[in-house]
RNA sequence: GGUCGCGUAGCUCAGCUGGAUAGAGCAUCUGCCUUCUAAGCAGACGGUCACAGGUUCGAAUCCUGUCGCGAUCACCA
């Protein structure tokens, strides 16, 4: 609507000024005024010399008189409001009646493909609500980027190697009894994750220990003898000892059937997974080709950098002087690892914490000194941390939320509420319910949210169903399908609809403007667009349905409408969800 | 200290390619269930958009500075 306008304005002022203008600006009438799309007309008096009156009203005539779309006009100070004709309206929804995913695009020849990556987390301990978020965004952002018409591939990078899963094992094969997690009906992940942290607590006694004897802390905590087990473990594994291999690989296993688990229940997948243990001999391999480019650079004690000053960084390690690789290497392993297995990938999405800001930028500024194309094309999905009342969540000491927990927890209070309200009487499979309702809250709740900001979650007031919450998105879905059930025979003819009502017209700007705002959300990389959006398009649906009988219209002809915008309502709400990995119930 | 991000109603958040009187929800208060779902709707109350300058017809939005909070600047990951 608003681009056929512009051209349609332009085209006019051509002709009557003489002058092109390309920077025209419309924006929704404010609901004060009479009319439903504004014309700014400040900006153009730099370029048309005259005053606001006469230019808008010579505008609003022209439009007025040559095209179907303005029916009226109204000039108040610098606006030029125009009421758009009902006619506009029905062929528009005539148009879309039919369509199945408006506003999503399908994936073309043209297409690019993109990779994202999320998730990635440590082998040594379970999923938390840190995870929860990054896992909801990264998976929200690939429904997003999809339905843009990109080809996309889910990712992640597992962590499965280094001192953090060597801690693990150490309380294992002292404390573990030779017990695997079916033994004790326990999560692999969850299981994993207790001897991380009776790991510490022992490591936390022995270093006061020794201090007690009178060794200073640093000493104390460099020689406490299970961390020397621990950096022992770690020194064997990387020597490829066969009884430290078997015992890595099965204890990770464990892990990953409990991540499978929790991955599951939040609703989200992958396509292919690396392992950091695959891919970090790469990195070194890109060294090399950096130091045989030049970009980097030898110290005397043979560790090896790269000069990032001229860019406003720093200089920055990437081989240690022994040889051995650090974090960023195997980034740079992992990300030309990506591009070798898939060389259609033309970007990169990386969902990790803001606490990486700095990381990211350099690993993109050294892929682009290193002259890989593909370079410009990455980009860092930054998010805040997730917050606590009592502070920052610490794994080490456990003042973390646990992912499991704070699902199960979300399903239950669903139920509850459910039970509250004495809503479960016609639904056949609660359970089901409860998870959807449950899950859509949770989702919703971090989604909605700028991924910048950071989140402060109080697990005591746990969440609202009220308001500007999943539930409450989810409900007006389920009772449009009930509208929906109950008139199925119903046939609409455009052709005999006629006034088009106040509410009506706002749901249908609202519906216009929805592939935009997919669009914008794609460009963004953030699905708050989305789920501000949808919760805009509920509150106008819930108080046109709440103030209008629909059934009780004499007139069938508008009745069938308002059924056909209803449908559509629903059908926008429902891939509104599932842009943000969110179920809608066809009853509640 | 350098760099980056954030600061909008009591609370949680929208709004930020500059536009009309800054918007929602929660909380508090007032109405609305013989009409297909009241997890709803209509309304009231609530603001120095952290602060100070600047840019201009116009600034929550852009620029500069200050303050507050956070992150980061490791031969940690």
């Amino acid at each position: 609507m608003e681009n056929q306008l512009k051209n349609i304005v332009k085209k006019l002022i051509k002709k009557r000024y003489g002058i092109l203008i390309n920077n025209l600006v419309f924006q929704s009438t404010r609901k004060e005024f009479d009319g439903d799309l504004t014309l700014l007309l400040f900006p153009l008096l730099n370029q048309i010399k005259t005053d606001t009156e006469s230019l808008g009203k010579s505008i609003g005539f022209d439009l007025k008189e040559k095209s179907k779309i303005v029916e009226k006009f109204s000039i108040v100070k610098g606006f030029l409001n125009l009421t758009i004709s009902d006619s506009f309206y029905i062929s528009f929804l005539e148009d879309i009646r039919d369509i199945k995913n408006f506003g999503h695009k399908k994936p073309n020849k043209n297409s690019k493909t993109i990779m994202i990556e999320y998730s990635s987390p440590n082998t040594n301990k379970p999923l938390h609500l840190g995870h929860i978020r990054n896992n909801l965004l990264g998976f929200s952002m690939s429904k997003i980027l999809e339905a843009n018409g990109n080809n996309i591939i889910k990712t992640q990078i597992i962590n499965d190697r280094g001192i953090h899963i060597c801690k693990s094992m150490v309380a294992w094969k002292l404390f573990g009894k030779g017990k695997r997690p079916n033994d004790l009906k326990i999560k692999g992940d969850q299981f994993v994750g207790k001897f991380y942290v009776l790991y510490n607590d022992h490591y936390k006694n022995e270093v006061s220990e020794l201090m007690k004897k009178g060794f200073s802390e640093t000493e104390a905590k460099n020689n406490a003898p299970i961390y020397l087990k621990a950096k022992d473990l770690l020194m064997r594994w990387e020597q490829n000892d066969a009884d430290v291999k078997k015992l890595w690989s099965e204890m990770n296993q464990w892990v990953y059937d409990g991540f499978e688990i929790t991955y599951e229940k939040l609703g989200v997948d992958f396509d292919n997974i690396y392992y950091e243990s695959d891919t970090y001999l790469l990195g070194k391999k890109i060294i090399q080709e950096g130091i045989n480019k030049n970009v980097f650079y030898y110290k005397k004690d043979g560790s090896i950098w790269v000069d990032l000053s001229s860019d406003g960084l720093d200089e920055k390690l990437l081989i240690r002087s022994d040889g051995t690789s650090v974090y960023i290497t195997q980034d740079l392993g992992t990300a030309f690892q990506r591009i070798q297995d898939n060389p259609e990938i033309s970007g990169m999405v990386y969902t990790v914490g803001n606490e990486q800001d700095y990381h990211f930028k350099v690993l993109f500024l050294i892929l682009k000194k290193l002259g890989y194309s593909w370079s410009k094309n990455l980009f860092h999905l930054s998010y805040g941390m997730v917050d606590l009342p009592s502070g920052k969540m610490k794994s080490r000491e456990g003042t973390v939320v646990d992912a499991d927990e704070l699902v199960d927890s979300m399903i239950r209070s669903a139920e509850q509420i459910s039970n509250d309200h004495g809503k479960i009487k016609e639904v056949g499979d609660d359970k089901k319910l409860y998870k959807t309702v449950g899950l859509g809250a949770l989702k919703y709740f971090i989604l909605k949210v700028d991924p910048k900001k950071r989140i402060l979650f109080n697990p005591e007031s746990s969440f609202d169903f009220n308001g500007n919450t999943g539930p409450f998105i989810q409900y007006a879905y389920a009772r449009i399908q009930s509208i929906l059930r109950n008139n199925e025979n119903i046939e609409w003819n455009s052709s005999s609809t006629k006034n088009i009502q106040k509410k009506e017209k706002e749901i249908l700007k609202q519906i216009i403007i929805y592939p935009e705002v997919i669009i914008d959300a794609g460009k963004m990389y953030s699905p708050s667009l989305i789920a501000n959006y949808v919760y805009d398009l509920v509150k106008l649906f819930n108080s046109f349905y709440q103030n209008i009988n629909i059934l009780g219209e004499k007139d069938n002809n508008r009745k069938s409408f308002r059924l056909v915008l209803s449908k559509k309502v629903g059908e926008i709400i429902c891939n509104s969800c599932l842009l943000l990995g969110v179920d809608v119930p066809e009853r509640m």
